[in-house]
DNA sequence: TGTCCACTGGAAGGGAGGGCTT
DNA sequence: AAGCCCTCCCTTCCAGTGGACA
């Protein structure tokens, strides 16, 4: 490959003279492909036809929605599970079953008692959508056309909403089915106040009905529900096991012969991304990842075919791109924050204290000419950083010294700098020394 | 056993910005 | 234009906390 590239700047190229657009990408047309046409299907987003260990859950759940096929209203259903057990997966394979079953049978016969058959289906991702208006009104404009008739996504009191979105599902007749992932973000945000009305919008439904289907990794987020909304959420509950590394692997078999060229790979590359991600709690979302990132890496390179080696070069470029990925993108008081901790460590005085923290942030606030937010908004950047696994924060008691958080870095200073750096509002700051004397 | 420290983290509320209604 | 509602970001206030120390 590297060969092959190294003959761009043929005699038809003058000396330094860029090579054509054609002979850029030449090298890379000619290589044999690795990936079939749609390599989409090596990401958890994809709903393969079957999903395979999954089939106790699939049947329950499809025997609880099979109600709104007879015109009932299923009851509302609580699914438990870690990340990339197949929660998500399993709700949208149904959703697409029941809306192309239901679709089948009511529309060749129109209007009449088979209307009642009729079955709508919305997804929601409420780490996306995460507020009580957000929610409805997504609810509310997934049956809405006309751009001008669309509730605004902020302006109408949220009853207002509500009773807009009790309008439609009436008018629309049949069994609307929600399905809320990731619950317990919304709840853990917002409370449980859109609970309690998607719950109770049946008793003033005329025609339609209302089903939810809440899907949550966090068993402990009902504790959060008011009594009422957790009766009626929990009416049925469903738990999905994490994978075992067989069971990863027979995942990643069926999706790789569906976006893998055969004989192109290894086939202990398949047992080695299940092994890896059954180590992470049996996560097929990562070994998918996993499974398409070293794909990805080994036609980059040009390899003749996907070895073992990418998979573990994969790893490393997942783990490291999360981290960059989480930085770059982090508010600008947020990533002053980081710098001063980053600051203190690079002083090689170990973790530090919130206090001190706050100092050196102040210090770096100053110095960069920024007006520095208050040691009370500073504790909740550090406890969000903690969270996304930037930097560990432990509370710990020192007696008469107070209690406080000693804080470390979670990642290496040296990949961290150099996100940093590529920050432009904040480059500056990062060999910033902080004074080291206690701040007025 | 009570005191004290340096916070933590919940609650309440202000204000800016976006948008709708009258 | 004024009034209202919603979200987001932030400040202010303050009760609560764990453990060393007197």
């Amino acid at each position: 490959m590297h060969g092959t590239r190294a003959k761009r700047g043929d005699a038809k190229t003058l000396g330094h003279e860029n090579p054509s657009a054609e002979s850029i990408f030449k090298p890379y047309l000619q290589q044999r492909p690795l990936f079939k046409k749609d390599r989409d299907i090596l990401r958890p987003s994809y709903i393969p036809e079957r999903l395979p260990h999954r089939d106790m859950q699939i049947d329950t759940l499809a025997s609880i929605l099979s109600t709104a096929l007879k015109g009932g209203r299923p009851s509302n259903v609580l699914i438990f599970g870690k990340t990339g057990t197949g929660k998500t997966a399993v709700a949208k394979y149904l959703g697409n079953a029941i809306s192309k079953a239901a679709g089948e049978r009511a529309l060749p016969l129109g209007v009449g008692p088979e209307e009642l058959a009729r079955v709508h289906f919305v997804y929601i991702n409420c780490e996306v959508v995460d507020t009580q208006y957000g929610v409805l009104a997504h609810i509310g404009n997934r049956f809405i056309s006309d751009w001008d008739e669309r509730i605004p996504f902020t302006g109408w009191p949220t009853e207002k909403v509500y009773d807009q979105l009790k309008r439609q599902i009436d008018e629309l007749g049949g069994v609307t089915v929600i399905v809320l992932d990731e619950i317990d973000k919304l709840v853990y945000k917002s409370g449980d106040d859109v609970l309690f009305h998607l719950t109770q919008i049946n008793d003033d439904l005329s025609r339609g009905a209302l089903s939810v289907v809440a899907i949550s990794n966090d068993l402990k987020f009902t504790e959060f529900l008011d009594a009422r909304v957790r009766s009626r959420l929990g009416e049925e509950r469903l738990v999905f096991p994490p994978y075992n590394a067989k069971q990863l692997q027979d995942i990643l078999a069926q999706r790789a012969e569906l976006a893998l060229e055969a004989g192109m790979y290894d086939e202990s590359v398949i047992a080695l991304c299940a092994a890896l991600a059954a180590q992470e709690h049996g996560d097929a979302r990562r070994a998918l990842d996993l499974l398409r990132v070293s794909g990805e890496l080994a036609e980059r390179d040009g390899a003749p075919r996907l070895t073992d080696a990418y998979v573990v070069k994969a790893k490393n470029k997942i783990e490291l791109d999360c981290v960059t990925e989480v930085v770059r993108t982090l508010p600008l008081q947020s990533k002053i924050v980081l710098i001063a901790i980053y600051a203190s460590e690079n002083r090689g005085e170990g973790a530090s204290t919130t206090g001190e923290v706050y100092d050196a942030y102040r210090d770096l606030c100053r110095r960069a000419g920024y007006t520095p937010l208050t040691q009370r908004r500073v504790t909740d950047f550090i406890s969000e950083l903690d969270m996304l696994g930037i930097i560990t924060a432990r509370l710990k008691s020192f007696g008469r010294g107070g209690r406080t958080r000693e804080i470390s870095l979670g990642v290496s200073s040296g990949e961290l700098r150099q996100v940093l750096v590529e920050d432009e509002m904040v480059r500056d700051l990062v060999d910033f020394v902080p004074t080291q004397q206690k701040l007025p």
